[in-house]
DNA sequence: CTCCTGCACTTAAAGGTTTTCGGAAACGTA
DNA sequence: TACGTTTCCGAAAACCTTTAAGTGCAGGAG
C-alpha cells in the first residue's frame, strides 16, 4: 500500500509542463514536441501514474462500465453469458459490474438503481430461464439487452437460443439415422423452454410424416426424472428406437434406467440431450449427443449489440440465435458402436 | 431512454434552496429545518434524483467497489466464491467489478491496472486451485485479499479450504462406520490439493494405527480415471471396504467401475467424494458422501476481511476455513441401506 | 515594418458532489 | 438597546481530468 497516488498534476510538475501539455500528451494529441511528449511519458512511468476514471468519467458521461444483472445465483446459464460479455467487453477496455438479483424483484430495482448511480453505460440482464420477463429498461436512461430471457417488452432486445429450430434439429438427425419411433422427454410445462423443444420435435415429425412415439412426458428437469421416465416409457412404448431428452440430466438419467431394463444405447435406442452440460454429455458412457445452445455465443453478441445501443444503434425484438448440435456416441449408427 | 439526468443542482432549485442545503438534506444532516428537509426531499422524489457516483467518489477517495480477479473461466470454484463476496458486499451497498483473466499474467496484470484506474477500495484474488499463486499485491495502494488460491507472499492475506482437516474427518468418518481396508483415489500430484488431502488420509489413519490399503492412486480430476482407479484397485487390492476420492467425478466414476466388477455400494464398499458438486453428488445412485468445501461462506469471509483491510485492520497470513462433511447414502451403515 | 499563419504551450472552465466556514436571522439575557 | 447564542442556510473550495480558448513566438509574405 503505496502512499497517496499520483495525479496529472504531479507528473505535469515533475515534467516541467502544464497539466494541458501533460495531458495532451498522454492522450497522444498532435500538438505537444515529440521531446516534450517524451519528457512527460517519462514522468508518468516514474510516478507509474495512472489516470483517474472517476475524473474522467465525470467530465465524458461516459464510464466505459456496464452492469450485468442475472438472475440465477446457481449460474448455469448465466456464467457462459457472462463470460462471453465479459470476452467482448474485455477486447475494448470495457468492465462489467456484476450483481445477483436471487430472482426477487425488489433486489434488482435496488441493483439497477445502484448501477445507475455508478453510470453505467448500459445494462445486460440475463434470465434464470427463457421465460419472457418483465422489463425493466421503461423510462431508464442507458440502453438494456436481454440475454436467454427475453424482455416481455417486443421494443427491449432481446437474444434468446433457438429451442425450436434446435429440437427440430435433433430430430432430423434422429430420422436420418433411420429411427422412426422417437419418443420426447422433458422438463415441466411451465418452461417456454419446454414447451418450444415440445414445438420443434412437433414440426420436424410431421414434415417427415412420422408420428410421435407416446405423448411427450413433462417432469422436472432431473437425473431422477429421467430414470422414472425410462420405466414409464419402456412400459407404455416398448418398441421405441429414439428418444430426445429435454437437458442432459434428463437424458443421464434415461440412459441409466433403460440400460437398467436391458435396453443398449444407442443401439436399440439412441438419445439426444440438451444444455452440452461437459460434466454430463461428456462423462457418461456412452457419451451423449446433445444440443449445446451456444452461450458464451449469445453472450457475446448480446455484449455486441449493447454496445451498438450505447452508440444509439439499437436493434429492438427478440433475435434467435442458432443452437448446434454436438454428435456424440449415445446417436453413433449401430455398426459402429 | 429519458433526456439528461437530474442533478442536486436541479434538485435545489426545484426545492428554492442551495445545493449545500439540498445536500445536507439529502444526506441526514442534522442542521436542515424539517420542512426544508422534506422540501429537498420531494423535489429529489419528482426528478428521481440519483446522486453521482463518480462525483463522490472522486472527491471522497473512496468508490464502495472492489474488483474480483479470477483465473479459472469455467468458474467450478470461482463462482460460489463470487457468489458469497457479492452476497457479504450487496449488503453493505457495495459492488463487484468482474474480471477474469483466463490464467494469463499479461492479461492479470491489464486488467489489476484497469481496476486501479477506476479506483476500486480493494482486490479479491480468487485462484484456480489451492497451489500457492504469485502476489500482486506488492506496490498496490489498495488491500487484497486471496481467496481459494493463496497468495506465496505470506504477508499477504489468503483463505483457503482445509483440505487436510477434511481429508481426516472423511477417513474418520470411514473408520467409524468400522471399515479397516481404506484405499484413496486422486488427482494429479502437482495440485496442492491433491497431496493436502493424501496428507489428511495419512495422518487420519495413523491416528487410528490403520494402514493404507495400497498405494494413493493419483491421476486426473475426471470420471473416466475413477472408473479406470476401479478396475486396478479391485484388481490389486481386491478386499478393500472403502474408499476415498478426491472429487465427486472421480467418486462417480469409481462407483460405476466398481459395481460393474459386482461390488455393492455401500454394503461392500463405501465411497466418499470431494466438492459437493451437485450434480453428481446427489443425482448419482448412490448419493455420495462428500466434503463440502463451503466456498460461499469463504468468499464471504474473503469479502468481509477485504473491508477490514479497507478500514486499515488487514490480517496477514494463510487462513484456512474448515469443510464438512455431506453424509448420504454411499456410506450408509450395511443395515440400512 | 506590419500582418498573418502555425506551432507549442498555458489558462481557465466544466463536470457533480461534499464539506468547511462564515453569515444572517431569531431569540434570550442583561 | 447591546450582546451572546443558537439555528438554519449559502458561498466557495476541493477532488482530477479534458478541452476550448487564448498567449507568445518564430518565420514568411506583403
Amino acid at each position: 500500500m503505496a502512499g497517496k497516488r499520483a495525479t496529472i498534476n504531479d507528473v505535469a510538475s515533475l515534467a516541467g509542463v502544464s497539466i494541458a501539455t501533460a495531458s495532451k500528451a498522454l492522450n497522444g494529441r498532435q500538438d505537444v514536441r515529440a521531446a516534450t511528449r517524451e519528457r512527460v511519458l517519462a514522468a508518468a512511468a516514474e510516478l507509474s501514474f495512472q489516470p483517474n476514471a472517476l475524473a474522467r468519467g465525470l467530465l465524458s458521461g461516459q464510464t466505459r462500465t456496464v452492469g450485468l444483472l442475472t438472475s440465477d445465483s446457481v449460474g448455469r446459464f448465466g456464467i457462459p453469458v457472462l463470460l462471453g460479455a465479459e470476452d467482448a467487453f474485455g477486447a475494448g477496455e470495457m468492465a462489467v459490474l456484476l450483481c445477483d438479483a436471487r430472482g426477487d424483484a425488489i433486489r434488482e430495482q435496488h441493483h439497477v438503481r445502484a448501477l445507475l448511480s455508478r453510470r453505467v453505460d448500459g445494462l445486460i440482464v440475463v434470465g434464470e430461464s427463457t421465460n419472457p420477463r418483465p422489463s425493466i429498461s421503461k423510462d431508464l436512461p442507458v440502453p438494456v439487452v436481454y440475454a436467454y430471457g427475453p424482455s416481455e417488452d417486443p421494443g427491449d432486445v432481446s437474444f434468446v437460443p433457438d429451442d425450436v429450430g434446435a429440437a427440430a434439429m435433433a430430430v432430423q438427425h434422429l430420422l436420418a439415422l433411420g429411427r422412426r419411433r422417437i419418443a420426447h422427454i422433458t422438463g415441466p410445462a411451465h418452461y417456454k423452454a419446454a414447451r418450444d423443444r415440445e414445438e420443434g420435435v412437433r414440426r420436424a415429425l410431421a414434415e417427415a410424416g412420422v408420428e410421435q412415439a407416446g405423448q411427450t412426458l413433462s417432469g422436472v428437469w432431473s437425473q431422477r426424472w429421467g430414470r422414472h421416465a425410462a420405466e414409464m416409457l419402456l412400459m407404455a412404448e416398448p418398441e421405441i428406437d429414439a428418444v430426445f431428452c429435454g437437458s442432459d440430466q434428463i437424458a443421464a438419467g434415461f440412459v441409466e434406467g433403460a440400460r437398467e431394463r436391458g435396453r443398449r444405447i444407442p443401439d436399440d435406442i439412441a438419445v439426444v440431450g440438451y444444455d452440452n452440460w461437459e460434466v454430463l454429455s461428456t462423462e457418461t458412457r456412452p457419451a451423449l449427443t446433445t444440443v449445446d445452445m451456444n452461450l458464451e455465443v449469445l453472450g457475446r453478441t448480446a455484449a455486441q449489440h449493447l454496445f451498438a445501443a450505447i452508440d444509439g444503434k439499437a436493434t429492438p425484438g427478440v433475435h434467435t440465435l442458432p443452437c448446434q448440435l454436438v454428435i456424440r456416441d449415445s446417436t453413433a449408427p449401430p455398426g459402429i458402436s
